[in-house]
This record gives C-alpha cells, sequence and structure tokens, in this order.
DNA sequence: TGCACATATGTGCATCTGCACATATAGTCT
DNA sequence: AGACTATATGTGCAGATGCACATATGTGCA
C-alpha cells in the first residue's frame, strides 16, 4: 500500500493540506499513483493518528480554513523502513486489454473508438512529459529520481501510443476481413 | 470490473473448472488481469447466479470432483454489452516509481537489489512472450487480437527491461555521488 | 436575488482485493 | 505408517477503492 507513502513522500517536498494534495496527485505523483480526495483526506486521519505527519489549522480569509500537514521525523523513519521491504510486482490491470483478448465477443466498432480515444490520452501525456523532461536538469538526487521516474513514463507513452496507431491501423484496413472468425479452439 | 469478463472470455474459449481458471489467469490472461483463486471461485458464484455460466459437476476417478463452467449465451451478451462501454483507462500503480520519486528518503542499497530483481522479471517476461510471439501466426480474429495484446506486453517488458539497466547504471555509478542531497524546495 | 463555481473537508456504502486459513481426495516418496 | 504434493473448492476478515452525496465559505456573473 503506497499511497500512505506517496502522500509522506509529498508532504516531505513541502507542508500541503488535503485539497493540495489532492490536486498534486492529479499532476504528478499521480502517474505512480492515483488517489482521489476522499481517500486522500481518509489516510491523512489516519498518518495524524500514527505521527507521521503533524496538523496544523490554517485560518483564512476570503476562502475556508485548511488544515495543512507536515511530514515529521517518524514520517521519515516510516519511508525508510517502508523503502527495505520489497516492492509489490507491477501488475497490469487493463480492461481494454481484455476486450482485445476476447476480440471475437466485442463490438469492434466501440473497440475502435475506444483506442482512438487511447491514444489522444497517451499522445496528451507523451508531449506533456517530453516537455517536462527536457525542462529538468537534475541537481539533486530527488530530482535525479524523478527524471528517472518521468523517463520511464515517457516510454511508457510513447510505446502504448505507437501501438494504439499499429493496432488502428490494423483494424481499419482489411486484416480483420482476411481472418477466419471462427472461434478458436484450445487444444486440451 | 473486468474480472467477470476475464473469466466470460476464457470460458469463451473451453468449459473450464475453478481450479484451471485460477491457473489460465496465471499463464495467460493474467499478464492483462491479475487474479487469485478465492476471488475466482466467488466471481463464479455470482456469474452462476445471473446466468451467464452454467455449472455442471463432474465425476473424478482418482481425483476431486470439478463443477465445470461454460459460458451461457445470456454471457456472451453480456460481453458484447460491456465492449460498448468505454474502457476505464489504464492506471499505473507502481510502490517502486514511489520509492523513485521519493529517493532522498530511501534505503538506495534496498531499492538497488529490488530494481536487479525487477529487471530480472522484465527479461524473464520479455524472453517469453517474444518465444510465444513468434510462434504466432493469426488465423483468426481472435488470434490476431491476442497476438496485438502479447506484442504491448512485449514492449512493456522490453521498456521497463532497458530501463531497469540504465537506471541500475547510474545508481551504480558515479551520478548519484555527484549530486547534492540538498532536499529540494518546490515553488510555491 | 439567484446560480454556478472554486475552495475545502468530509461520510456512507458497496465492492474489489489480498491474505490466511479450512477441507477433502488420492498418489508418491521415505 | 506418516509426510508431502497436486488436485479441487471454498470461508472469513481486513483493508483498499470508487462513487455518490453532504456541507460550508466566498466570489463572480446575469
Amino acid at each position: 500500500m503506497a499511497l500512505k507513502h506517496a502522500i509522506l513522500v509529498s508532504l516531505g517536498d513541502t507542508p500541503m493540506s488535503g485539497y493540495d494534495l489532492a490536486k498534486h496527485f492529479d499532476e504528478s505523483i499521480g502517474f505512480f499513483w492515483r488517489a482521489s480526495h476522499p481517500q486522500i483526506y481518509r489516510e491523512l486521519a489516519k498518518l495524524r493518528e500514527k505521527g507521521l505527519v503533524s496538523a496544523e489549522d490554517m485560518v483564512q480569509q476570503g476562502r475556508p480554513n485548511r488544515t495543512v500537514y507536515t511530514l515529521t521525523d517518524q514520517g521519515r523513519d516510516e519511508l525508510r523502513e517502508w523503502s527495505r521491504q520489497p516492492s509489490t510486482p507491477d501488475s497490469i490491470k487493463d480492461d481494454f486489454l481484455v476486450r482485445l483478448y476476447g476480440l471475437e465477443y466485442v463490438d469492434v466498432a466501440a473497440l475502435r473508438e475506444d483506442l482512438q480515444q487511447r491514444m489522444e490520452g497517451h499522445r496528451d501525456r507523451l508531449s506533456r512529459f517530453s516537455a517536462m523532461a527536457e525542462e529538468m536538469k537534475p541537481a539533486t538526487v530527488m530530482e535525479f529520481g524523478r527524471l528517472r521516474g518521468l523517463e520511464i513514463g515517457l516510454r511508457y507513452e510513447r510505446e502504448w501510443a505507437n501501438w494504439c496507431e499499429e493496432t488502428l491501423a490494423a483494424l481499419d484496413g482489411d486484416t480483420l476481413e482476411s481472418l477466419s472468425s471462427t472461434p478458436l479452439k484450445l487444444v486440451k
């Protein structure tokens, strides 16, 4: 469970409110670990109880008050402890690939639409990541790590975008029509 | 939720028991959607109740009896219905990348170990996938879809393996030592 | 005045998921 | 005879997750 740790790391950069964190997850660290705001608020409450973060109420004029959380030394210790455990292997869970796996049972027109959407998403992120990576000149250990993270994100998006394009071309062309539609039988 | 649909598609290939399905998930479709055996048995019970699969008890000699499940026409309809909904965007949840993002707080020796492990895993799967892809000569629509799935899996593993190697080299070299260890401050 | 919107923080509920544990049959190995 | 392995199917529980909904403040706009 890295939501906890993603929050701790984020708060290590700078103290933040739950609201800030939610936005931060939407923008930067969210590529590695997504989280919704209720999830974040709930987790913050737990972290506070355990003393891994400290909380301070900030009065604001013109806007509702905020509770700003700060990483504690205990939180830092927890991060180090956690980093000594082996990471859980990455596991893909992709709706779309399950459809492709069962292509015979699927509405191909809808799949094509979906694929188009995906491709655009991957291209968007690819260009955003490329721009970000070019700006980064790592001067600290942390920045080095983040650039490496950006780098795998970039490659991930690039491969997906290309794959979508190729797959779309194959689906639009006569590839499908040339194939038998007989469901395959697995050998026992 | 594609576990349901991953099961339906699998049963479309050939009727299977829960035990068979669990193995099948470990081997083939599991690259797109992982599932443990309790999860599969529970899901099967639900699918049966809804009439999306039918069940038949098979008496075996020398081994415990099995319940074999078959995809029904209703199940096929459900798959088509499902395929018309847009797929849920793929979301990465990676422990390891969160650590890299918070590199300053992390035990780098442990991270290196972890990275080595990862690289080996990716290389293993890469060579397995390559071998599988070379054997495949798609003759049906279904096989075409599965080859495309294998193709993205292959690229995914290749990029990860390369990235691991590069990152490991950077961590083993003097890259880190040349960097300041001052935690970066984010601009507000 | 009324309404939508951004900020800010939550609760409630249904499911998904992972992990440990339970149970039963039959073959193999020492 | 006892232990181990493979086959086969589950239960129980805790934690993660997603989604809808609730609530409060202040600004801008028609």
